[in-house]
DNA sequence: ACCGTTAACGTAAACGTTTACGTTAACGAT
DNA sequence: ATCGTTAACGTAAACGTTTACGTTAACGGT
């Protein structure tokens, strides 16, 4: 016969089956109503009653130290309430049993990750790099990590990344859009909320967010300045695609150079690419063609730069007598092609790290007050 | 008087106050024998009863829908059990309420965070951050993020890294050695534990766990035989620290073709760099000194290269008539500089994307045998 | 009426912390 | 003895999920 018994009223009498719920089976105790299931006999695994490849959390520490979870926490964090030599007693066994305590969950309870989500267009140049090294450097300093996602210029990658992060995952954000990304409201859904987000180096303007930008207007007006009193009056610009700010700073800074040395803008000497090596090529073609001839390009990168200089020596166009080519950026690349490159330094590297050290700064001080740094 | 009532025995007499406790006075009843603090009173707070800056959770859609955190769960997973017509509308609720799933709190029950570690030892050439980005790709196509350290070449900063990221944050570990790294106990203590540990382009072969590598050995065989088919005979060598595996294993390779041509080793063509510029200076100059002439130079990378080339071409040393220049990595600077640089393919992107690769596996399948991979 | 079955829901424990609040014993002063 | 005080500890809720297990009503067959 079943053997069972009710758990409510103890009877083994009118006792039936009642249908099998996965894989069990349901019992009716006709005494009480009662409706139950048995449960599985326990293994006899109080053999191993030890967890052997998880992590040591504070309750296996209090179950040693014979005190409670909260005694342990304290003793750990060093809160107060707490009597010294117990203290310094959990602490050694904390040690000695090797605990290191979970992040997450931390996490959970102080709404807070110390991390920061960083979303770049690209890894392929060094541009970007150098500014993660930026960013790096200043967070790991201050406490925070770093999670890095890679847009790859794709507008759908860079809205995914973005949903990503914001749950729960950092506690602000770095942007630098991605050449495609000309609709930005993927990010002002975000403004104003939980956490701090930072555009750094290609930015958009309608958001009430701070920025980091390069010197691009000025460095374009500086650059052209120079390249006119060298001589040059037939200046060729390089330039991305046009909904990025730093495109629309560039060409704003020549410009104004070319106004203010009473020299006419010839909008055949502009030229947009989308830092392939293909549309630079295209670009330096139907300059070439142009009459009066072009005695000056100022490149948007010095990768870009190196590029047209290899084109040039190629037609055996003389640098710079015949051209003047300028870079942007101060990457190594510029130092080592021959003739060397002049560039204007962007400061890439200090880029990141006045990001970073601008969003950190909202995060602790829950400030986030718009700001413009150059 | 006061109006105390005891929690009680409901008693209003017999009760005196017993002290301050945290800036809240503290009664003690006679009648009951029983202390107690009148908890403050609440203020009329329930006007705004919503929660406005926190993100909405499981609760707050089950309390809108008037069904269990459960179903809830149940429906937003597509799992059994559950009406489908009661899934939709939950489905469509949650999304009606902007609801983002919190991470962190899935992954302290799943025990698993989607995420993958990678420490690197730089990001001031593109070496590393080519790698990343192969590691970028493959992770973010599987599903995973990727949180970045940069230990600066810095043992102790490798050390404190894998520290950090250990604790419950990533599911897997890729690590490129520091320079400086030279014991490698960090890594051990954690070797088949929790989650499995990849090394790749630098790595330690004592250790049990597998490893992504360029082809070093075989690589620099093939260069030193190109270079002797090319008629080369004092073949000097540009290496990095003796502790890394890269500088071991290219030396094998050089030395093995040296041997397989009948050529005699010759040390002083040896040279190991930190990765500054200075130490490349200083080695050339050295091996400048050196008689009988040297014919060939095999750099470390492109970047040193790149560097030898220029100090060369100041000195008008013709290459390659008098010193052949052979690279490492097929790095884009290597391309722009002139004469163009033969260079060996490391597939720096490649070992990363492999890198990647292996982990995930790894996770997935909970397998953490040992691989050894070109 | 009785039994067996199942769809569709709910309850509560668990993950590992932090922290507001309660509790106890001991001590000193009256 | 009575009262006020405090050091040092414990309890339990909370963070937002997932999931093992219970429960209920309804249905169909005898």
């Amino acid at each position: 016969m079943s053997r069972v018994k009710c758990p409510k009223c103890q009877n083994m009498e009118r006792i039936l089956k009642a249908g099998i719920i996965r894989n069990k089976q349901r019992y009716f105790c006709k005494a009480c109503v009662y409706h139950f299931i048995i449960k599985k006999v326990q293994k006899d695994n109080n053999l191993l009653p030890d967890k052997p490849a998880s992590q040591v959390s504070l309750q296996d520490i209090a179950s040693v130290a014979g005190v409670s979870i909260t005694t342990v926490s304290r003793a750990l964090k060093n809160r107060p309430d707490i009597n010294i030599q117990t203290r310094e007693y959990i602490k050694e066994l904390a040690k000695s049993m090797n605990y290191q305590p979970n992040i997450l969950a931390q996490s959970l309870v102080n709404k807070s990750t110390h991390t920061l989500g960083v979303i770049i267009p690209s890894l392929d140049t060094t541009v970007f790099s150098t500014m993660l090294g930026g960013i790096q450097e200043v967070a790991s300093k201050a406490g925070y990590r770093v999670i890095i996602c890679n847009s790859n210029e794709n507008h759908e990658t860079e809205i995914a990344n973005i949903q990503g992060l914001m749950n729960h995952l950092i506690d602000g954000l770095l942007i630098c859009h991605s050449i495609q990304t000309s609709s930005f409201e993927h990010i002002r859904i975000h403004i104003g909320k939980r956490i701090p987000i930072v555009q750094f180096y290609r930015v958009a303007n309608g958001l009430p967010i701070s920025q980091i930008l390069a010197e691009d207007e000025v460095g374009a007006e500086k650059v052209t300045d120079y390249l006119i009193k060298k001589g040059c009056r037939r200046i060729a610009l390089l330039l991305g695609p046009k909904n990025l700010s730093i495109t629309q700073k560039r060409f704003k800074g020549y410009q104004m150079s070319l106004e203010k040395h009473g020299i006419n803008l010839d909008i055949r000497l502009l030229a947009h690419v989308d830092f392939l090596q293909e549309s630079v090529e295209k670009a330096l073609e139907d300059w070439l063609k142009i009459n009066p001839k072009i005695d000056g390009i100022i490149s948007i990168s010095d990768k870009s730069a190196a590029q047209i200089i290899r084109l040039l020596k190629k037609k055996s166009i003389k640098i710079p007598e015949e051209i003047n080519v300028f870079g942007f950026g101060n990457e190594f690349t510029g130092q080592i092609v021959e003739p060397e490159l002049s560039t204007f330094d962007t400061r890439t590297r200090i880029i990141g790290e006045e990001a970073a050290r601008l969003i950190i700064e909202q995060i602790i001080s829950g400030n986030q007050e718009v700001k413009s740094k150059l």
